[in-house]
DNA sequence: GTGAAAGCGCTAACAT
DNA sequence: ATGTTAGCGCTTTCAC
């Protein structure tokens, strides 16, 4: 193993001052062009590479931004995170990374891991249980600004990144019954989170503004997996009258929910109309392919990053900003019309 | 903001020296039970918060694992980096994930940064253009481990932690010949990525096995993304005379494939059986299900930080592993099936 | 069982 | 344009 260089041993090299060194690595301009080539020329050819740490225990800032994450292996929750990287390479900041599982717990650990580790902002998607706060405090204290996204809960201290979720549910249940439903289902998921909430209001209003009335017995809370497709798909099927649609807060549990039904005998549109949620890439390989809401997952996390290193680097106070909500829009495939299309 | 708490104030506060205050917090045996609770007890109470950078800085260990991905937003490399995470935050590594966008170029930025972030080891799965190695050389130079997995390369200093790909093309393809085909079509993906070339390998090998003619015609290489599967659709459906199976290299790919082949009428499996590879949650909605090789993605992750960390911690030679190897199975579902299950 | 002192490598005042 | 000095917060000899 290699003994390490620092900039000692390069301002010794170059008979210069560490100071010098340090200035010319950082690009700092009142450096002599001459003095930095040489010195850039000594680093590369004693195979120097800065410390983090030292620079980092200096500056009091780690150029690391944390994210909390309840599950990685989603569809949109990886797309979110391939957004975050992007910007937050290109703007020379690191990702550290953690899961919550889901639970509150697993949150809270975490929090105090990112928070140990002295990241510069932090990233949240909220786990399902999480009611309380408080573990996010030492942040808000040391006015580390936090960030939450797609699961979010009000603040006064952070902003939020979201879609309108009751707007875009709306549009996709006054689509259902733009095509003649009149009967709607709504799958959801655990009504905690304010996805799901929010989701199910949007289908409510729907229904109340097209004069249709809203039924508890019609909506569906599962889990919304595989599993809670089906489930949901068995007690539609029990169901009388059967619903002439279905409006899913999920296109996974979607997707199976339709199958389930399909093997049932019922046709897709014709008995049953279809809406999942999301744009995941599986609505355009299903038969029929489903008409979904797009969720720009992607995007989130570009403008995710892109904001909080904004409020980190401009030291603007992140509590002036309260929501930023980002364009979503229903995306009509087969599995919903009805009517001929025009 | 609140001043930063740092062992010195909780010295002066308990009245002890830093050096016991850091020798409690760090749980040393050496220190009286009493002045360790008194210290903790102190620490609490003010708020105290370690500084990783100045603990790192002294020992040279971050506690941290670099990642570097291809692109994070697909099915397979998000649970990988799930399990990745699980493990590792279960060990009090913290992960820094970075990607390469499929390209060399940004592979060996990423590295750069990796290496002055200085993670104590490395996950890699190579972008899909590199063939030259010369970026990880400093890790090994100082010998931070560097362990790659499913894009890997051959390199003596390094293990790699892959699927048999070559054994479970074989088994996928011999499954097909068993099923009565005997013109059978492989979707291949970039060939200089070893996994593609792997199965490229046993699908030949199970042809040749089986006396079947290995033919180039039959393999057709492409981006294994939704075009890539529309586009090899209508390049099959031009063959003369039409493939009786075709073995695609990708869920998604196939799925797509599968999907176009359908619209122009063929069936599934009876006019062509279809195979996929991963073992994507989507082959098991799409109609027919696909059969598939189970890719087990998450595990990978898991087994990739253990035997980093184990590594490590032993300070054992990470070349002497050449390479883990795990298992993978054919997972048939109706795709495939053109003679009644038995 | 505890402490004094030195130093990990860097950068930001403050000089010059 | 460059250098001097001090210190970020922690851990680790070495001493008692």
């Amino acid at each position: 193993m290699e003994k390490e260089i620092t900039i000692y041993d390069i301002a010794k090299g170059v008979g210069v001052s560490p100071t010098t060194v340090s200035r010319a690595l950082n690009d700092h301009p009142a450096v002599n062009k001459k003095t930095k080539q040489r010195i850039y020329d000594t680093a590369s050819q004693m195979g120097y590479r800065s410390n983090l740490f030292a620079s980092n225990l200096r500056r009091q800032r780690t150029h690391t931004i944390g994210v909390i994450v309840p599950l990685l292996n989603s569809n949109f929750q990886s797309s979110v995170m391939a957004g975050m990287e992007k910007v937050a390479n290109e703007a020379g900041y690191n990702l550290i990374i953690s899961q919550s599982m889901g639970t509150t717990l697993k949150e809270i650990a975490n929090a105090k891991i990112m928070f140990n580790s002295r990241v510069d902002g932090l990233l949240v998607s909220l786990a399902q249980d999480t009611e309380d706060m408080t573990h996010f405090e030492p942040f808000f204290k040391k006015g580390i600004p936090v960030l939450f996204y797609d699961r979010v809960a009000e603040h006064r201290q952070s902003t939020s990144i979201i879609i309108d979720n009751v707007q875009a549910a709306y549009n996709a249940t006054r689509h259902l019954i733009e095509q003649g439903c009149r009967n709607i289902v709504h799958i959801s998921g655990n009504l905690k989170i304010n996805v799901y909430a929010n989701r199910l209001k949007g289908y409510k209003y729907a229904l109340i503004d097209h004069d249709l009335p809203f039924r508890e017995s019609l909506v569906l809370t599962h889990d919304l997996t595989e599993e809670g497709g089906i489930k949901a798909a068995a007690q539609i099927l029990r169901m009388e009258p059967l619903p002439d649609a279905v409006f899913v807060s999920n296109d996974f549990c979607a997707v199976n929910c339709m199958k389930a039904l399909k093997e049932a005998g019922l046709s897709i549109p014709g008995d049953v109309a279809m809406v999942g949620f999301n744009n995941d890439p599986i609505t355009r390989v299903v038969e029929p392919t489903l008409t979904t809401v797009n969720y720009p997952g992607y995007e989130m996390g570009e403008v995710a990053v892109r904001s909080l290193i904004n409020y980190m680097d401009s030291l603007s106070d992140i509590s002036s900003t309260n929501t930023i909500t980002l364009r979503s829009e229903l995306v009509v495939r087969e599995s919903s019309l009805k009517k001929a299309r025009g």
